[in-house]
DNA sequence: GGCAGCTAAATTGTATACGATTTTTTGCGT
DNA sequence: ACGCAAAAAATCGTATACAATTTAGCTGCC
């Protein structure tokens, strides 16, 4: 089994190949391979999927709606790069939002979800114990996976969109503003979430989300970084 | 000044000529003068429009990831047709995160806010009393423009976006399933939900909105309608 | 040496063209 | 008449082509 909680479309097949890049760039993006500010030209991104510039260009244009990417008119696009504000914006939208589909989740969830949940923060475990960039970039995706599952045991596919961008975003910021070494330190707070869920404990269950997400905030350093790229670089 | 809470592009201008077809398009549906299921062929859209199929399609494209249309491979695309069940998510999405999204305005409420909703408000009531569709269609817009003003307020773009997806889909959902000949009932909890805003009475305010929210859906005759369009049609 | 202005290269914006898939129409047989 | 099969029309998926805009490089002048 590979990537766990995708959901992936169930239809007929993949829709449209446009899809399939726009998927592989988001992947990219969020596993932290591609960098904030790294253009992305359609015809390179063309050539490098061996399609026209017309598909290169319609997936940029879907992660554009995502805010994965930012495109400047006659200019190009290139991977979102948020603006301190922007982060505080994402987390802000967390703490709003997350709260609200633990509580639908946990209204609904069934005790197969909770040993998926269970499976998902074991994988996470292991991966952190593990060496090397590629365990690291998996265990960036699995610990959005555990917000992403409570989104989808939720019931709700319009949140679970939303929780899809947010997350996304929210690797964005990670990787841009996040200090700490370790990718996401909360790993043993996700834990405590399910085992407060499993108590029919909601409210805690809801405290600990909200703290969960208020580290993840905590371990970032919002300051104004004005590239400083000309004279400042080299004045120290 | 026109229709207010739309913030528009304050960039330097339309960015590309696909955005204004875009925005037309959903006027049009969620002004109701595009029924759902309507077939929205990207000829005809190009056509309509004077601009290529390129363009009308990433319009379209663009429409369908903010789920107003609803695009089928190979088959074209068409004004979206919630399900029952797509509505009753586009209504839990709202109660879920409206409230969050009133507390957030009220902290950094203005005078100057107050005054603009009520002006809203104000306007929102003329069109109640006037005659004519031009005016009910109004009137639908004002109504959503309360809740995306107070999106606005609360000064988290995210949130605004998401809101403005919320609105725009309830419309849809309220021109299938609505029942009352009154497009939305609810004027006067607008008012209270400010007057509550004022006076501090923050719990209450929320309350007010969820009350609101509910007895929009509860407006709602959220049943299967399964076009029936044959021999049922003619049986009774 | 440095800067203004022009020219050329690269990149995006939009249109058109062609192949693939679906839908409709036509026509035949029963 | 009715149903079914094959052809025709319409529509979408993708590629290519051309125009417009930006960016980079260069020349010449100060």
């Amino acid at each position: 089994m590979k990537s766990a909680a995708k959901a992936a479309q169930a239809e007929d097949s993949a829709e449209t190949g446009a899809q399939q890049i726009r998927d592989a760039i988001r992947e990219a993006i969020v596993e932290r391979r591609l960098s904030p500010g790294t253009k992305l030209s359609e015809s390179d991104v063309g050539n490098l999927f061996n399609v026209s510039r017309t598909l290169a260009r319609a997936a940029l244009q879907a992660l554009s709606y995502e805010g994965l990417v930012s495109v400047e008119k006659n200019r190009g696009a290139f991977v979102a790069y948020p603006s301190p504000d922007e982060a505080r914006q994402i987390f802000a939208a967390r703490r709003l939002v997350e709260p609200g589909i633990l509580r639908e989740a946990a209204a609904r969830i069934t005790p197969g979800d909770i040993a998926q949940l269970r499976q998902l923060l074991l994988e996470e475990g292991r991966l952190m114990s593990e060496r090397g960039q590629t365990a690291r970039r998996a265990e960036i995706k699995a610990s959005g996976d555990f917000h992403l599952m409570l989104a989808e045991i939720s019931g709700n596919a319009i949140m679970q969109r939303f929780m899809e961008e947010l997350v996304a975003r929210s690797s964005l910021v990670i990787a841009l503003y996040g200090q700490s070494t370790a990718s996401s330190c909360g790993h043993s707070e996700h834990g405590d979430i399910i085992a407060a869920i499993e108590n029919d404990e909601l409210d805690r269950a809801c405290q600990l989300m909200l703290h969960h997400i208020a580290h993840i905030e905590a371990d970032l350093d919002l300051r104004e970084r004005k590239s400083l790229g000309l004279k400042e670089a080299f004045e120290l």
